[in-house]
Order: C-alpha cells, then sequence, then structure tokens
DNA sequence: TTGTCGGTTCAGTACTTATTGAAACTTTGC
DNA sequence: GCAAAGTTTCAATAAGTACTGAACCGACAA
C-alpha cells in the first residue's frame, strides 16, 4: 500500500468512526488529517486536502479546538493560523470524556434528581420512583468512576490497569 | 410533580441521551418507556404512548432486542407480543459496550492492521507507520480492557472498581 | 484611507437519516 | 381454504444535520 492510499484510507474511517461518537465526519476527517500530518497545517491547506469550504473548515476546526483535540500554532512572522492535533490517544479519549460527560451525563443526572420528586402516592408512583433511584446511583457511580478515570494518567492506564482488572 | 410528568420527561431525557450515543431517539424513548412501565407493553401499546406509526415501532424494537436491551416476552394465551426492557443498568450498559465495539472499535482495528503495511520507503511514510503504531496500540489496549470489563459483573463494577481505582 | 489577507458568520441548500403508511407476509382458528 | 390478528418490509417523504459560498469583520501595510 501506498503512503498516499494509506492515509486517505485512515482519514475515511476516522471520519466514519467519529460519526457514530458525537463527532461529525468532517470534525473526525480533520482531526485524522491533522493527526498524521508531519508539520501543523493551516485552514487553506486542510481545505484543499478534504475537499471542503473555508466555512466548514472553520466551524469544524473551532469545534476541535472546544474539545481538546486540536490546537492553533501561531508560526512568527506567519499572519495564517496553523492547527496541529493532539497526538497522545489517551488525551484525546480523555477530553472526550470530560466533554460527553458534561454534556450527556450531568444533565442527566439532573433530570434524574428533579423526577425523583414525584408524588409517591400510588403504587405505580413508588415503582417508578425506585426505577429512577436505581438508575441514579448508577449514573452517580458512573460519574464518579470517570472522574476519576480523567484524573488518572496515561501511564496508569496503559500499564497497570491492565494488571489490576486481570 | 406529577408521575405522568415525571415519566414524560424521563422518557424525553432518555431519547435525548441516546440519540448521542449511537441509538436513535425512538429506540431510546421506546427503551425508556419500557424502564418504566409496571407491565411489559405491546407494540399497540409503544405506538399509542409514543405517538408513533407501526413501522416504526416494529423496527425499532427489533434493533433494540438486538442490542439486547429489550427482550420479547410471550403471554400464554395471548397472541400479540409483549415487550420488557433489560432494567439491570450494567447490563444496559454491558450490551451497548459489546455492540458499539464489534461495530467500531474492531472494524477500526482492522483499518490499523491494513494500513501497517504502507512502504516505509519514505521519512514520511515511516513517521506515518509510527503514528499508526501507536494508535494501534492503544485501541488494542482499550480493546482488552473492555473485554475485561465486559467479562466483570455487576457487583464488581459497583462495589469493588471504585476503591481499586482510589 | 484603501487594499489585502485571513477569519468568522449565517441563510440557503444539499445530504443524511428517520418515519410513515400501505402492501405483503405469517400464524392461527374455524 | 379462508378470514382475522398480528408482524415485517420498504418506497416515498419528512425531519434533521452538515456544508457552501458570499458577505462581513478586523488587522495590518502601503
Amino acid at each position: 500500500m501506498t503512503l498516499k492510499e494509506g492515509k486517505e484510507r485512515f482519514i475515511q474511517s476516522w471520519g466514519a468512526l467519529g460519526s457514530s461518537w458525537g463527532i461529525n465526519r468532517t470534525m473526525a476527517q480533520i482531526h485524522a488529517l491533522l493527526l498524521i500530518a508531519p508539520e501543523s497545517l493551516s485552514a487553506e491547506e486542510i481545505m484543499e486536502e478534504l475537499q471542503i469550504s473555508r466555512g466548514n473548515a472553520n466551524m469544524n476546526i473551532r469545534a476541535l479546538i472546544d474539545w481538546g483535540l486540536v490546537y492553533k500554532e501561531l508560526k512568527p512572522g506567519e499572519r495564517k493560523e496553523f492547527f496541529v492535533a493532539e497526538k497522545d490517544m489517551w488525551e484525546v479519549v480523555k477530553n472526550i470524556i470530560v466533554q460527553r460527560k458534561k454534556r450527556e451525563l450531568e444533565p442527566m443526572l439532573r433530570v434524574l434528581d428533579e423526577i425523583s420528586s414525584v408524588d409517591p402516592e400510588s403504587e405505580e408512583a413508588r415503582e417508578f420512583i425506585e426505577i429512577i433511584r436505581e438508575i441514579k446511583l448508577f449514573s452517580n457511580k458512573a460519574d464518579s468512576t470517570l472522574d476519576t478515570l480523567v484524573k488518572a494518567d496515561s501511564n496508569w492506564f496503559v500499564g497497570t490497569f491492565m494488571k489490576m482488572i486481570k
């Protein structure tokens, strides 16, 4: 396989993976492109490489920066902005966990709290409250597990974790 | 808050959560509805409750069964099929992990293997191969960690895990 | 002050994905 | 064998999301 083919295949697959992970296809492709780019790239180069419009590139690059998956790099003497990907996979996954936890798990926890206040007037209501209580318990556990996971460092994950859970 | 409001709010939120988790809104809503239903429900009842068409209900129920999140229940003497949700949250999460691993992580591992065969003819190609190697290493670790996690039982997660990683 | 270069925004449009509803199919009872 | 009750399929369509391209903004240099 040639380098060009390999790169294309990678960008393609990373894009597909991303789109089932709350990161849209183009966003993931830009990330893939930057991951395997030997140098930081400008918006123009990204547009060119992926055949996308300026607006699209701009929006997705900024979203990637929001997610903490890409950094802006200002080259001295250059007016253009350049972009580099976070290449440490553990950092990438950690950032995604942090973002999605904030966007999804935490709002859900709030909703679960709210609906716990349903009147336990009927047997059905009491059953409902009980099920919600179980879900809440589980979600809280997941929440704090993820917190701990995110605080842990890369080496810990790569090295120790595997042995601990064996 | 009344029981009715609480239920609606829960179905609503569970639907929203699902849609950022590769489980579409309706599928997640059906799951939510079944989670809090005191009894198993028929397709008709689900259609009625969520105001969706027969076809939609049928397709999403079957998808939920595929994911292992819902079971078919055949009541003796009844010709209709009834459905119940898997209510153990740890089972739910485990099934989602298994499915998504199979659909996303495993294909990605295959792609990474393929593109490792890029000719290391240039310096750039060698750098590419190296980055792919790192991603592959990480993905393999994630893959086996998830395997271990899925084999572990609920109690282990709820009880021991939290202490271990403290 | 004017022109150029890049970045940002956003209304309109293209593309993707989910949903409907009707027809086809299956199972069962008579 | 046929009607009734239920399930499945799928082409057409609706709803939702992403993308484009042009207008706008700000910084800078001439």
